[in-house]
DNA sequence: CGCCTCTTTGATAAAAGTCAATCAGGGTGG
DNA sequence: CCACCCTGATTGACTTTTATCAAAGAGGCG
């Protein structure tokens, strides 16, 4: 379910990547995105459901996403499930993981993804010569931090129409980043999944979706959403929004 | 409430420090150690109640906690508070915030208390040096990322006896990795906090010590905490607690 | 000693979970 | 090609968990 395909000279890379201001590259200068792409030499396809990595795998890279969507989650010894991230094009997977080079969650592609393999060795090799790229993965990894707090923010202090209604905000802001419509996606997630995400049960997520379409502020049928009222949407979470 | 202390020469560096094996040397090699001295020029007390540095400031540093204990909390704009993590003496604070070099969280110390400051301009400079000291900050950060995962684990996932379960637990371990008693502790934050921290309401936590007490599990005098029953407590927690 | 803050405990209400039935689509095989 | 089946989604009735409101108790400090 995993394919290796190598990246060749006249392959996209990060220089000429679309998605060279949201990825690695973020905030880096031109010429330094140049040299960047020695960095890059491999990337995977994952086929929709398969894992990237898993708990106990020894973490060699971290995965910046090319296309495609994937769930990080926690699996406990007694096989409880925690979803701890949705990753969208462009974003950083992996990072938990460089404590002791063993990865301590399990990564799944929600759908048939690619994503390009950054190999920690070759990262601290070519920081020889791009320096910037040690506080390129800082950024990351603090990014990956902040987001992650902002999730514990949305668990512990929101109720559960707020946590519905910042994920959908999060999820729109994230894809109009991508170019993509910010009032009109399609999940790539289950009820079941967005629930454990959140801390609800997949009924209380159905619910809270009728509810929305029911107030007017989206139109939803099945994975097919449209944001209907951006302003009530946001009201409604009652916070900025991480 | 803030006092900066210059390190001079004869004062505890990281080489003689006794929380060397915990805190950023962690796992580093003795002579890289020696080399660390250089990175910290300076500490800061601060009171009790008093902020080591607050939303929007600058980040020109993270800090090593020497003595004393801290909270971290994100505030959003209409003023709610989370507390994302209670951080003891070893343990390193501020790795959010160097996204784009700004705190995105307040750091309040809980009792008086000492931070290392060890400053990010000077630790890239000191990487000329000591490469390993990159890969330093890297591992830290992933172990954050996987402390915030597990967090998100416990709110997203747990009932509230098992929150506060995990969470005496997880203070136990780390008392015990700083040569303090896992069994017998004084709890430095209050209900209050330990509910906002948890998800919960400080009358829940009061309530779940009480009934924790009641069932032998522990016994509790305020924040005066004794551990009766570790095994019963794990089982309860039903994780393997982060 | 008395005030103030933190904690405990109780009664009640609200939120979200559980159990259960039905519905909708998509894919498969007859 | 269509019926059927399987998975995922919706909706309802009811239960459990946790929050809210309220009052009283315990320490600590001036």
């Amino acid at each position: 379910m995993q394919k290796r395909i190598s990246v060749t000279p006249d392959s996209t890379r990060c220089s000429t990547c679309m998605l060279n201001e949201i990825c690695l590259p973020l905030g880096m200068q031109r010429g330094d995105v140049n040299k960047l792409d020695e960095l890059i030499k491999e990337r995977i396809r994952i086929a929709k459901g398969s894992a990237l990595f898993q708990l106990g795998d020894p973490t060699e890279a971290v995965y910046g996403i090319r296309s495609g969507s994937l769930k990080t989650q926690l699996e406990d010894s007694s096989g409880q499930v925690q979803i701890t991230g949705f990753l969208l094009p462009g974003e950083i997977i992996g990072m938990d993981g460089l404590l002791d080079n063993t990865h301590v969650s399990n990564a799944i592609a929600l759908e048939d993804s690619e994503v390009c393999v950054i190999r920690i060795d070759e990262l601290d090799e070519l920081s020889h010569h791009l320096p910037v790229l040690q506080q390129q993965l800082r950024r990351l990894m603090s990014k990956e931090i902040s987001r992650s707090h902002q999730l514990v923010m949305s668990l512990g202090a929101l109720r559960s129409e707020q946590r519905l209604a910042a994920f959908l905000i999060n999820l729109s802001q994230r894809l109009s980043t991508l170019g993509y419509s910010p009032s009109e996606f399609i999940l790539r997630m289950s009820r079941e999944e967005i629930g454990n995400y959140l801390g609800l049960t997949l009924e209380t997520v159905s619910r809270l979706f009728s509810r929305f379409a029911r107030e007017g502020l989206i139109r939803v049928h099945q994975r097919e959403v449209h944001i209907l009222d951006m302003g009530g949407l946001r009201l409604l979470s009652g916070t900025d929004c991480g």
